[in-house]
DNA sequence: ACTAGCCCCTGGGAGC
DNA sequence: TGCTCCCAGGGGCTAG
């Protein structure tokens, strides 16, 4: 799911494409990935509204704020963009969609979630069922958005008021900001009693860390995800810190993590799921050097854990 | 002031 | 083969 690295490899890749190009059109099957604020819009007025603050306005740049993608426009707006679980920004020559897309795929694909590259049409470049909005751009090409779930955010605020946004306005420094090992400590110490893994998904303590990558640098600082915050010594704290760099920087690095359905723009896979060390891979060997464990999974705070019961410690 | 649990949503996997 | 049930989860929200 997007975190922080897909979050950063999509922003990155967009702001190489989309400066210059001005918005020609937006269409959605899917009214509810619109919000006003907290509210979810699904009044058709809205997305005229919408429509209205985005079609003819030139794009300036793509930036990243915690999980939010934010592409700012000439014209003073910047378009918010929440991928949530399943979501994900494409940059192709996608088309609204008429009817059922699955009837308009060659029979050879259908019912298939991706088409490789290779095999694309030129025509319908690529296939992709779970499209429900898109931009056209002045280039020919457009700006996608799949998302298999639909819980996707999408809403426009004037730039000079994005940090006051909502969904922005909460958020506690970046995971890959400059932010010190003191800072670090001091966020984390908000909650006091707070178990470490939930704490480290906070955005309002840290923006930018999910469940994969908190469940990596875990196993890394070999903290156990129940940690009490305020137990964990000084020194497990810097070993976490110093995971928290590593593992985001990583998952950049490898183009984000596709385990579930994240794709950057260009629809390519990212390959940080072939570094994972303990998200989903429950029952299998820990691989630690020297370290005889096995994988648990858990539940904190209603998410999914992963991690080795022996040498990531109880605090 | 907490936190556990529901909700949004749908594909995929397990079980029958 | 095909049906039903359950699970995945970010983050907002409510009930206790």
């Amino acid at each position: 799911m997007p975190e922080l690295p897909e979050v950063h490899t999509t922003s990155t890749e967009l702001n190489k494409v989309l400066p210059g190009l001005v918005i020609h059109d937006v269409w959605t099957d899917y009214q509810s990935h619109l919000y006003e604020g907290k509210k979810q819009i699904k009044s058709k007025k809205y997305f005229k509204q919408f429509k209205k603050d985005v079609v003819g306005a030139k794009i300036k740049n793509v930036s990243r704020r915690g999980k939010n993608v934010l592409i700012h426009l000439a014209a003073g707006n910047t378009v918010v963009v929440h991928m949530k679980m399943t979501g994900h920004l494409l940059v192709g020559r996608y088309t609204k969609r008429a009817g059922s897309s699955q009837a308009k795929i060659p029979e050879a694909w259908r019912g298939q979630k991706w088409i490789p590259v290779s095999e694309r049409s030129p025509l319908r470049d690529p296939i992709n069922r779970f499209i429900h909005l898109v931009f056209s751009l002045s280039s020919g090409k457009s700006l996608a958005l799949s998302d298999v779930r639909k819980f996707a955010k999408i809403s426009v605020t004037p730039t000079k008021e994005l940090e006051k946004t909502e969904g922005l306005i909460r958020l506690g420094p970046d995971a890959l900001g400059k932010f010190s090992f003191k800072q670090f400590k001091e966020r984390l110490c908000q909650k006091p009693n707070g178990k470490i893994k939930q704490v480290l998904m906070d955005q309002e303590i840290i923006a930018g860390i999910g469940n994969i990558y908190s469940d990596e640098m875990l196993w890394r600082s070999s903290i156990h995800p129940l940690s009490k915050v305020s137990k964990i010594p000084n020194k497990e704290l810097q070993k976490l810190y110093q995971a928290m760099k590593q593992v985001l920087k990583k998952g950049i690095d490898f183009g984000g993590d596709s385990d579930s359905d994240y794709r950057q723009p260009s629809g390519l896979a990212g390959r940080f799921q072939e570094k994972h060390r303990a998200y989903r891979k429950t029952g299998q060997p820990c691989e630690k050097n020297g370290c005889s464990g096995i994988i648990k999974r858990i539940k904190v705070g209603g998410r999914s854990a992963h991690f080795c019961a022996i040498h990531q410690k109880l605090f």
